[in-house]
DNA sequence: TAGTGGTCTAGACCACTTA
DNA sequence: AAGTGGTCTAGACCACTAC
């Protein structure tokens, strides 16, 4: 089973082997892999060997290994698809956050905590606000969960100047969420612009999002503009690679 | 340094450790972390322990190790970022494809390899380009390079009846691409869907993007519709998350 | 030759789950 | 009690780099 003058190492082999073998669906989603102890035997290798095998399909986000229980094959999580309607105004009539819409058309139950601060802007803040770095500016730092279990984290700044007087500076925005409030105020959004990537999480949004190992964020900061083209509020999304994709739709020109 | 009481593992602890300092500045960009050796000295474990810590960071993308050299804070990419106006007809009409466009842009010599072939659709391709599955399909796989180095996949696939006679089914499209010879071929364009998520790479992915470990990949599907609504094309695109991100832009409401 | 990381082994103790 | 994965150690040999 294992070639040991190839001069690949030998975890390497067996983590090849054990990955083909899942997708040629030897073992299907959710289905445990032999224990460490079975392929010991089968590879004839030291544990710590296997192990290392195991932990390269780990980190891949092949396997769940759980404690106590075995080596699990990963099985698809449930998409959610976050497409650009959600900010029409339209939706925003309809009395409900993006996220809360969401999450209900996909049969959760969901909440969200919200903190609210004020801040100096940072440099990249600045500059993305086209203010001056130090200018005071609004934050509101929202951790979303939906059954309970946190999907989604989102940290909004605004210029302080636009959001003095207004609900945005309160937990509760109201009906329409800060754009809504931003709007009533005489700043009507012109365009909005998102730029997406992705990273491995830090430790903090490991923990937070209950991420297993293996599973990248998708980092979205979105950018929302007025008519004139003064930037009102910059909004820095992060979200579990596993459970959402992102979709974009425009007409062609 | 080491709190061997605490029930959180010494080799985590020794990573968040070496992580803490890292982003605290103590270890720059670029710059070289201890030695396995002095690392045992300093926080008194042995090396597999050390060894540990250390595949943490990597495998989070925060170090890259080098064999025969050491472990050196991963300096961040740089970026490339893709906007959704790569695809305007003006950009076409420049006579050259998005891809090339952009590594120009970037300062990047850029060049692309072709593979064609027909296949029969299967289950996906069907579904998302509206035919029948089995019906056949064109395919154009695509590998793109900047300065030698694979840089991007790109698989596209198109009915094969919207294909046939013109150059699209050779390796070279001709001035405008795929889209252009669409156009000529009286498929005009109406929209584009683009629908982004990320993941960890497959090892060929790895292998063909030479990611280093602790790198994801964005996945960009875009499918083109005609302006009656039929799809035309579907592109399925993989590229390393530490150096691409992508733009989208539209209007309120 | 000394220093670096890469690999592999053998054996130990632990905590928790399942039967 | 048996089985599972989690952690840690001590020591070995390797290949390549830098001096």
């Amino acid at each position: 089973m294992v070639d040991r003058s190839s001069g690949v190492a030998v975890h390497r082999q067996i983590a090849t082997a054990l990955r083909d073998k899942i997708s040629a669906g030897e073992f299907a989603p959710g289905e445990k892999l032999p224990s460490e102890t079975q392929l010991i035997e089968t590879y004839g290798v030291s544990r710590e060997t296997v192990r290392k095998a195991v932990q390269l399909l780990e980190s891949d986000g092949v396997v769940n290994v759980l404690q106590e229980k075995g080596v699990f094959v990963r099985p698809p999580a449930a998409i959610t698809r976050l497409a650009r309607s959600r900010l029409s105004r339209a939706a925003r009539a309809k009395n409900e956050g993006a996220f809360l819409a969401d999450a209900k058309a996909q049969g959760f139950t969901p909440s969200t905590s919200v903190r609210v601060r004020f801040e100096p802007a940072d440099e990249r803040t600045a500059e993305l606000l086209a203010i001056e770095p130090g200018a005071e500016v609004t934050v509101r730092d929202r951790v979303m969960r939906a059954n309970g279990l946190v999907v989604q984290l989102a940290v909004s700044r605004l210029p302080r100047e636009f959001t003095r007087g207004t609900a945005i500076e309160e937990v509760n925005t109201g009906p329409g969420g800060a754009y809504a409030r931003l709007e009533e105020a005489g700043h009507e959004i012109g365009r909005y612009v998102e730029d997406t990537g992705a990273r491995m999480p830090t430790d903090e949004e490991r923990t937070q999002l209950q991420l297993p190992p293996g599973t990248p964020v998708l980092t979205v900061t979105r950018i929302a503009y007025r008519e004139d083209g003064t930037p009102l509020e910059m909004n820095d999304m992060t979200l579990p690679a596993d459970r959402y994709r992102l979709t974009y739709e425009w007409a062609a020109d």
